[in-house]
DNA sequence: CCTCCTGTTTGCGCTGGCACAAAGACAAAT
DNA sequence: ATTTGTCTTTGTGCCAGCGCAAACAGGAGG
């Protein structure tokens, strides 16, 4: 008994973290909490498939979760990665239509889930969190915003290297090599996330493991020099050293 | 007084419409209409400007409005089109950053203005509205995902196939040669929502009209088949008629 | 009427990145 | 140890679309 209210403890606190939840009092969090319901997840199983009806309400507590979108054409396209602390799913439920997308587990996943309408109820209740709800959106629009700008007007290899950057700021994990992005990280899902194709990434990775900015390994990478990425991503001249 | 009567009641009509203040009752909707001040900007003015701070809640009551993104090496884009009813600017003031982009009115334009903290008070105690605007979010995100979406996998001429149907959807207007889109449309416009230059766009609108699936004139562009353009935007096998 | 300004068309050369193919490398399974 | 499958590298050919330049067109304003 004793460890399972240390578990919600700890819980709650990853929630009062969460964005969602800012600025809602202990109390009205736990009892916020108290409606949902705890999920797992294995790695590589699917939390939502594209298309499904959107009927619930995500939170996720533990693991990490990939956004893929199938175009009818059978292109993928990875849209997101999820960490802890951010909620899953809540646009399709918010706007009210069909996931336009899968979420999937790639590592063990710990989940709270909501149903759609209870989120609502909870939602008129404690205004508060529907102000949040929004303003979360509004930063995730951005993002989407600011890498649409980047498809439109910026060229495969800055769009690579801001897209490492990105993932060592969300996941990156420093070493005596550099930093490793800690997840697995093929170059098919690197070519999907910067609309390219795999040989592309594959040929710029390599070239950059020459001029050692990074190293790369089977589905891992590596960055060893930030700095020389953001050149890269931000297309400064190169500097002399 | 009675025509201003008149008009308070015709913009009310138009707020009911607009998807913000959906489930709203009249009443609630005249109170908040009353705490907002009204605006109109001459075409060619700018609402607001890029990076400036966002301080304010826009609903567009009359003409449209262009938003547009300029990036540190000077490439424009087209981010967003608005037409009467929508609401402009939310998303930077619900996020509580500057704006990322520039609002331009294309038309002589007639807005209601609140204040940012205004309306977050305003939220507070209508918490439906709060939940609407998440949920417009929502659909513009998905919009824009689309969007992002098509950029990374298709070929440019599908591209200003999807966008120009787009359009005509919003501000079409039928005559005896087609569809009109009704709003001045520059070859670099198009370029710049496509996320390609206007030399392409231009080659792209002169085979077209070639093959008499458009006509076009200066910053004018009228679809005379839509089937036609259904077929290039979905990649359709060509039908033999 | 001419002039200026902005938008549009078109030719031409060039190249970034795609497509396909084939082979190597590593991990897990048997 | 071998197989099998996935991930990765690399070579080659090729073309969609870019960049530039030059000419043309139509509207606004003198």
């Amino acid at each position: 008994m004793k460890a399972l209210t240390r578990n919600v403890q700890r819980q709650l606190s990853i929630l009062a973290q969460c964005s969602l939840f800012h600025d809602i009092n202990l109390d009205t969090l736990a009892a916020i909490a108290q409606t949902a319901t705890h999920r797992r997840y294995a790695s590589g199983s699917f939390i939502f498939h594209q298309d499904d009806q959107a009927s619930a309400f995500y939170v996720l507590l533990e693991g990490n979760v990939r956004m893929t979108q199938l175009t009818p054409e059978g292109d993928q396209v990875i849209v997101h990665f999820f960490i802890p602390g951010q909620g899953v799913g809540i646009i399709a439920a918010l706007g009210s239509f069909n996931y336009p997308l899968s979420a999937e587990a790639i590592d063990d996943c710990l989940v709270l889930v909501w149903n759609r309408e209870l989120m609502m109820q909870i939602m008129e209740k404690y205004p508060r969190l529907a102000i949040n709800a929004a303003s979360m959106l509004a930063n995730r629009f951005k993002e989407m915003q600011d890498r649409f700008r980047e498809m439109a007007t910026e060229r495969v290899e800055r769009r690579i290297a801001r897209t490492l950057l990105r993932l060592a700021k969300q996941v990156g994990k420093k070493n005596d090599q550099g930093i490793l992005i800690n997840m697995p990280l093929s170059r098919r899902d690197l070519a999907e996330m910067t609309g390219t194709t795999l040989y592309t990434v594959s040929r710029i990775l390599s070239r950059w493991e020459q001029n050692k900015l990074v190293k790369t390994g089977r589905e891992r990478v590596t960055i060893c020099s930030p700095h020389g990425l953001v050149i890269i991503a931000e297309d400064l001249p190169p500097s002399k050293t």
